[in-house]
DNA sequence: GACAATTTTGTAATCGATTACAATCCAAGT
DNA sequence: ACTTGGATTGTAATCGATTACAAAATTGTC
């Protein structure tokens, strides 16, 4: 493999000018600078960036620690890491934890290993401690999620106020009877949803039947079965608040597998705001959140804390929306 | 920062020692070894990868360059590779190309730059010879597809089966006038379904009506733009082959906005297989691809590559399957 | 207890760049 | 011609580990 030394030798000059060739070309000759880059082209020399990351102690690689990269909704947030991480000249290392906590605390490791010049967690289900261990020393920023009480930089919507925008507009259309499937409840994010939800319905005086509140796990299946278990307890409401849009898909299709209709028969209102929620029939009636957005943004954010320059707001809190389509009713 | 002559210097041995004690504990006496883990333990090291990786010349990365992350399909791909990365103490670096045949060709030179050990390419649109170039020096395995002549070791579906497959499907189903939707021609894959379909007509002696194959992008928007192409130019076929379950969904979607109905009025069949074309109305008929699989038995022969271990087969050839499910009907 | 064989540990070179500091060059000023 | 100061360039230290080789310690044998 050619290295600097060769390029130096070729162009009969020291390797720092070669090095400073590459790096800080405003401070060599015109003439010299030629000769270099001829060198450089003939023997098709690329510079070894682990020595020169060694060195300057830096990687311009940044780790995205994500729980399911097959979720589009993360993936959208990846994108959106990723687009302004390479406008910054950085790259990135993709964490997968396929939902294992061990899994994601192996990931804090990279950045005291110095693989990685800072992080952004999609996900926080690990022991808290640790993570704001880790984030004492390195640039750590939270996206979608947060850690309760902590002060490490978040970018997210308001889960609770997303929520409780939700159920008001399936209480102002007159539902009563409303059911609700959350996330895990051991994400801050799912309680969250929960939370609003309850709001939701405490300021209207509504009282929440506790058997129409159950716990999925985001995913479809968990939105149909749990739907199907409503039919198997003849507890029907007239409305579900799903945590995800995949749930909300699981239980619409749950409730047309037992031949009744959304939204004639029951209403249906979901949380992300997919690609496909607008494709699925009936289009899906949902919360948007900006994932895109969300992912600038927390890039934003890290580049700040990697080049240490003053951040004002650590919280950021991204504006969601109510988009309305057809998979619910007026009462 | 510690480092590992803090450690060396807390255990009161050299830094040779700590090193053994970290990478080859079998040749350090016992006692000596508790010492040094009591000091690891004491001061919190970690030791710094990029030394270690440039000291070995690996850097136990390797690079997946994907046309688009957001993309269902690509992403399952990537989750099989990072199964089988981490697995082998691995990580994965994420290069999204968002299409841009020019950030493609920048991802080639980070193996140049020792930045990884080796790469997977989920999208090869890019000038060839550069490619056979780069992998002629470093290890590098296409997925999904493939290079024209080219030895680079490959992992896919045979994509002229698979797409005769489909093709004769539809007309052992008694279709004749049949519609085919590409993907981008500019890509081997695209053409090669295409291909497909074309042998197809062939053997069961049909011809194909050029009006009724058109070129889209793989997306949902370029299925339903063509689909409502078709209408517009009264050019009808009783049956369509899309090259991507994401068009063959636009392309319902436009059927249904005319007011006809799939199947029973057009037959749609799709290529893929995602998640979403079992839940989407109806059910998407489609070509399964191993999405997962092919990630896997891709990242399975880059460590052989990596490894320098002998690979028989290079071009590795998996199963697809036919999915019936509702979308095209007996004519 | 002396010696050889073996195990364990230490010294210092090394990976390939960057960069502090020193040396050299060159043009302008006198 | 001789300084002088800024622009260029070179020398060698450095980043933090690994590892070849040498040295020291241990073990076994007679």
């Amino acid at each position: 493999m050619v290295g600097i030394v060769d390029v130096a030798k070729k162009a009969n000059v020291s390797t720092a000018t070669v090095s400073r060739v590459l790096t800080k070309p405003e401070t060599v000759r015109e003439t010299t600078t030629e000769k270099v880059l001829k060198a450089i082209e003939a023997l098709n020399y690329q510079p070894n960036l682990l020595a020169r990351q060694l060195r300057r102690l830096e990687t311009n690689t940044i780790l995205v620690v994500v729980p399911d990269i097959t979720n589009p909704f993360f993936s959208k947030v990846l994108r959106g890491i990723e687009a302004v991480a390479v406008a910054n000249g950085y790259q990135v290392l993709l964490g997968d934890t396929g939902n294992d906590v061990e899994r994601e605390k192996g990931y804090l490791n990279i950045l005291q290993q110095k693989k990685a010049d800072g992080m952004v967690l999609l996900t926080a289900r690990m022991d808290a401690a640790a993570v704001e261990e880790v984030a004492r020393c390195f640039p750590v920023v939270l996206a979608c999620e947060y850690i309760e009480g902590s002060r490490i930089p978040t970018v997210s919507i308001d889960n609770i106020s997303g929520a409780r925008k939700a159920a008001e507009y399936l209480i102002d259309l007159g539902h009563v009877r409303i059911g609700c499937i959350t996330g895990p409840l051991d994400i801050v994010l799912s309680r969250d949803r929960l939370k609003g939800f309850y709001q939701a319905m405490a300021r209207k005086n509504l009282i929440v039947d506790p058997v129409l509140v159950q716990e999925g796990d985001f995913s479809f299946d968990s939105g149909f079965n749990l739907m199907m278990k409503f039919f198997a307890l003849g507890q029907l409401p007239t409305a579900i608040f799903a945590a995800s849009d995949d749930m909300a898909m699981g239980v619409i299709k749950a409730i047309k597998s037992k031949g009744l209709k959304v939204p004639e028969d029951i209403s249906v209102l979901g949380f992300d705001n997919l690609k496909f929620s607008s494709i699925f029939e009936p289009g899906l009636t949902t919360i948007a959140q900006p994932a895109f957005e969300i992912g600038e943004k927390a890039m934003e954010l890290l580049m700040k804390l990697i080049n240490k320059e003053e951040v004002k707001r650590e919280q950021i809190i991204l504006a969601d929306q109510l988009v309305v389509r057809e998979s619910v009713r007026t009462i």
